[in-house]
DNA sequence: ACCACTAAACTAGCGGTGTAAGTTTTGTTG
DNA sequence: CAACAAAACTTACACCGCTAGTTTAGTGGT
């Protein structure tokens, strides 16, 4: 059955259905027989669409990071922001958490993710900071993010208290926790990103002076 | 040529073996036959002593982590020993990069990852904090070293800067500081803890008030 | 209207993977 | 010395990513 009048597969059909397998199973489960099957299709006539897996897992993560939201670079302060960014950046993230092992230590190539640190790279370097501060922040900050949308410790707790807690005996609150497995993630990733945010400020007032340098992109300094 | 007189394989010498080819060849290179054809016996044989190879991994993994350093947190203030341990566990990931992505995405049973989650929760709850933010602080910051060891966009930069310039002009100079990619995970991450550091410390005194609370374990309050 | 060409599916198959099953021999123990 | 466990072996299964070659449906040119 070759050459359908209608083409059954299109690049943005087999982005969708892999990212909804990939959701739906994990990444270990997602392999290009799979896909195809979920489309109706044998495997290599992915081959027709893609050159490779990892080119569609790279589809599938750009897809993910292109819904973050760097807006706020173009109308709020730096820290604001950096702060909503963050924010979306992580929401992004744990709607899909099962790509992110692979969207997190991916060089690739994902037009969306340079799009991203373009923006916030540009944000920050508007707002004053000089460019060498603005890489690292952007890198800390997505650190983090990619950090706390990987998984906690609190996943990783085994089902049984009692096993650990002898040997452990600190953890016999944190293993309690393990049930709120989601607030704790978020709460951590609230407080760390507070302090983060707090600690870049007070390095702003310190390196740039407290009149602070070019505010939003107006006025010279 | 079986059950020779002295045994050619040991936990211990698989997982050294483990972990020699996966920093010398990557992760993806890393399969069950090739570790096997490493130790001079065939691919099954490793199945004597582990039931699977995540087992292994598991193993690998539990090894790096246990290099880390959690000694501060008997000896120093919460801060000292935070940021003591956070650079141990980033020398201990950047050591064998290769199984980061593995150790990252895991939650596994590793008891060195929980002796160490034990230390640092211990640690911050005996100088004061609260048990809900102790947890919240390990957390943030193993999201962060984790973050970070995973992997930069420094990493991800190809090798043309012409090719991407057009497309996001701010990252021109970020784009170069691709070739320092070691220095400029390093500065991020020593900027990141430092205001991650700064936030806390911060918080700590606005919340346990100025005077500090129980220092250094001595003295109660 | 025909013909060449391309696109998009197919089938067949290669080399590799993790691991299960059963075999054989060695060392240890009752 | 017999019985048993341990630790290697061989064989084999189902799956993996991917290549190669085949077949046909649609398309552009004359």
């Amino acid at each position: 059955m070759p050459r359908p009048r209608q083409p059954r597969l299109t690049r943005q059909l087999i982005v969708e259905t892999a990212t909804a397998l990939i959701d739906a199973e994990g990444l270990p489960a997602f392999s290009t027989r799979r896909l195809a099957a979920a489309l109706g299709v044998q495997g290599p006539s992915l081959y027709n669409h893609f050159a490779t897996k990892d080119e569609i897992l790279d589809a599938v993560a750009d897809g993910v990071t292109g819904a973050v939201d760097t807006s706020g670079f173009a109308s709020r302060d730096w820290a604001a922001a950096l702060r909503g960014w963050a924010w979306s950046y992580r929401r992004a993230l744990t709607a899909h958490p099962n790509i992110v092992p692979y969207l997190a230590q991916g060089p690739g190539r994902r037009p969306a993710a340079l799009a991203m640190a373009d923006a916030v790279y540009g944000g920050l370097v508007r707002a004053g900071w000089p460019p060498a501060r603005a890489t690292h922040i952007g890198a800390a900050l997505r650190y983090f993010v990619a950090g706390s949308a990987l998984g906690s410790f609190a996943r990783g707790f085994v089902e049984d208290p009692e096993l650990y807690a002898a040997h452990y005996p600190h953890l016999r609150q944190a293993h309690r926790l393990a049930e709120h497995q989601q607030s704790v993630d978020e709460g951590a990733f609230a407080l760390g990103l507070d302090a983060l945010l707090h600690g870049l400020a007070a390095e702003y007032d310190r390196a740039l002076g407290p009149l602070g340098a070019v505010e939003s992109g107006q006025s010279s300094g």
